[in-house]
DNA sequence: TGCTTATATGCGTATATTAGCATATATAAA
DNA sequence: TTTATATATGCTAATATACGCATATAAGCA
């Protein structure tokens, strides 16, 4: 795929890019995101996996969904969680790639 | 260029990608490497260009230069700032490009 | 040396962010 | 309806961040 390499930076796109870049500047969103490469997780596995909080789990996820990063599906009171961008999927594997071939 | 799915996020990997990142979160950096795309650009320069105060911009210049986004080279008293970093450049022209296309 | 220009930086302030506690809500089952 | 489980959310404290002012530093030149 090809690139457009200097496409005008309006203010919606600066706002927009920034904000998924801001999303992904953080650690314990990076290993949620991370864990949800593979499949869907409840919360509470999510929380369990990772060794967090639940609380913060929710609200990582709850900031996610607000800019579309992640969606939901409810299974009786059990909420599966799945990535919901693939692009800022990719964005992320490339940069770990990247971090790993350092 | 091929991607190793799932590479593991070590603590050192996760900490230097969500600097990365953090670093791209935010809308006076993303300018200022969206300008740096093309050439090198004096301090001023880049303040003026952009209409933002010159110490704002060596702010953010030096903060970028720490994690080795930009890098820097002296002539006289003018120093001029250019990105230091190809595939950060990448991420963000591709966060850029799929912006574009919305 | 003194002056000018360009850049860097210490500091304070306003704002944003993160996480955790306590609690609210929602669903299911008894 | 009561209870249990899963998740969400309001609130707060601790911390981080971005910015701008004032000033420091650095280089060049008269």
């Amino acid at each position: 795929m090809k690139y457009d390499s200097h496409l005008e930076l309006t203010e919606e796109r600066l706002t927009h890019v920034s904000q998924i870049f801001k999303a992904l500047g953080d650690p314990t969103r990076i290993r949620i995101l991370h864990l949800l490469l593979d499949k869907e997780y409840s919360v509470n596995e999510i929380a369990e996996k990772l060794e967090l909080h639940q609380s913060t789990v929710s609200h990582q996820l709850s900031s996610m969904k607000k800019i579309r990063l992640v969606k939901s599906r409810r299974e009786g009171t059990t909420i599966y969680y799945s990535h919901d961008d693939k692009h800022v999927i990719d964005l992320l594997t490339e940069a770990i790639n990247h971090a790993c071939h350092n």
